[in-house]
DNA sequence: AAGACGAAAGTGGTTGA
DNA sequence: TCAACAACTTTCGTCTT
């Protein structure tokens, strides 16, 4: 880390009696148990998950929460002057908390950039749990979030934002993409918006995604249109067949998996309306309707047989 | 009445000169 | 940089179940 040497005595006592504490992260003065600096985590091995072949890096340094602002490293000083066992203290140990209470403010959100943490880790979870995101792919799209925060991303756009495309992209390389129409439905956000800033975010931060197949969104789809895994199965064959086709070339994946499963459904007996799929897949009926019928032609499927 | 249909015009992103 | 282009959307009147 750049203060490695830069920090050899303790700016509030001067004592150079530091210690590292690596576990916890923190550099703690011996002298006043001032902590110096915190998240000391071993930068050296600095890893890039975002290209494939860092992906196998290990991880270095304490378990660290990234939903929150300051990664859960902190350490509490109570606002009360009494010790632990509730005694006041002598004024030498009160003001020496004060000034250890001071540098505390100071540590954890001096600067507009800590409390625009703050603000988009909350803002974060609630979204997150807004579009039923696990915790991991959560922890994930902090982890682009403070990306973002350095690289000066944000300035222009709004938190909100950055954070929802943080999230959408988080999925797309846990490799459970959403749809971007869901996903602004959901955050009641246009999609226009969302699409632009998780470009933009991607474009700055070099972040490149594999594009997504019909087969990524069928799973979902199904679940949560209620089909039967027998209905999934046989859509997802039914891609095979498609891909091998090369069916599947400049159209979109979710309308494809809306069509391949407006069919299956069909052929199952349990059918579904175009508007139901649409819902869920971020696509309209017309699209729906127009790959539907497009791919029942070249997969020779008379759909009047099911209806 | 609900669902499906398809024409026609509009939107935003990609591509290639 | 810009225009052409393909995919997809919006809108809407009509047909089918």
């Amino acid at each position: 880390m750049e203060n490695k040497e830069s920090i050899v005595k303790c700016p509030e006592c001067s004592s150079r009696d530091l210690e590292t504490d690596i576990s916890r992260g923190e550099i703690v003065c011996n002298g006043c148990g001032l902590v110096i600096e915190e998240n000391v985590i071993d930068q050296s091995a600095e890893w890039n998950m975002y290209s494939a072949e860092d992906e196998k890096k290990a991880r270095v340094g304490a378990p660290v929460n990234m939903l929150i602002h300051d990664k859960g490293l902190s350490t509490d000083i109570d606002w009360q002057n009494k010790d632990y066992s509730g005694k006041s203290l002598s004024i030498t140990n009160r003001s020496q908390l004060h000034r250890m209470r001071k540098w505390q403010t100071r540590a954890r959100s001096s600067n507009s950039r800590e409390r625009n943490l703050q603000n988009a880790m909350q803002e974060m979870s609630s979204m997150g749990a807004r579009l039923d995101i696990p915790k991991s792919i959560q922890t994930e799209a902090a982890v682009l979030y403070r990306k973002a925060l350095e690289a000066n991303i944000i300035r222009g756009r709004s938190i909100p934002g950055v954070a929802a495309a943080c999230l959408y992209i988080a999925c797309e390389l846990a490799r459970v993409p959403r749809p971007i129409a869901d996903v602004a439905n959901r955050l009641r956000m246009s999609k226009k918006e969302i699409g632009r800033t998780i470009r933009q975010v991607k474009l700055k931060l070099r972040i490149r995604t594999a594009p997504k197949e019909a087969s990524q969104f069928i799973g979902q789809f199904c679940s949560k249109l209620q089909l039967k895994a027998e209905v999934e199965s046989s859509a997802i064959s039914m891609f095979d067949k498609v891909k091998a086709m090369e069916l599947d070339s400049g159209r979109g994946p979710t309308g494809l998996a809306a069509a391949l499963i407006y069919i299956a459904a069909l052929m199952a007996g349990q059918r579904r309306t175009q508007r139901d799929i649409a819902d869920v897949s971020g696509v309209t009926e017309v699209t729906i309707r127009n790959r539907y019928k497009e791919l029942a032609s070249a997969l020779d499927i008379n759909m009047e047989d099911y209806m």
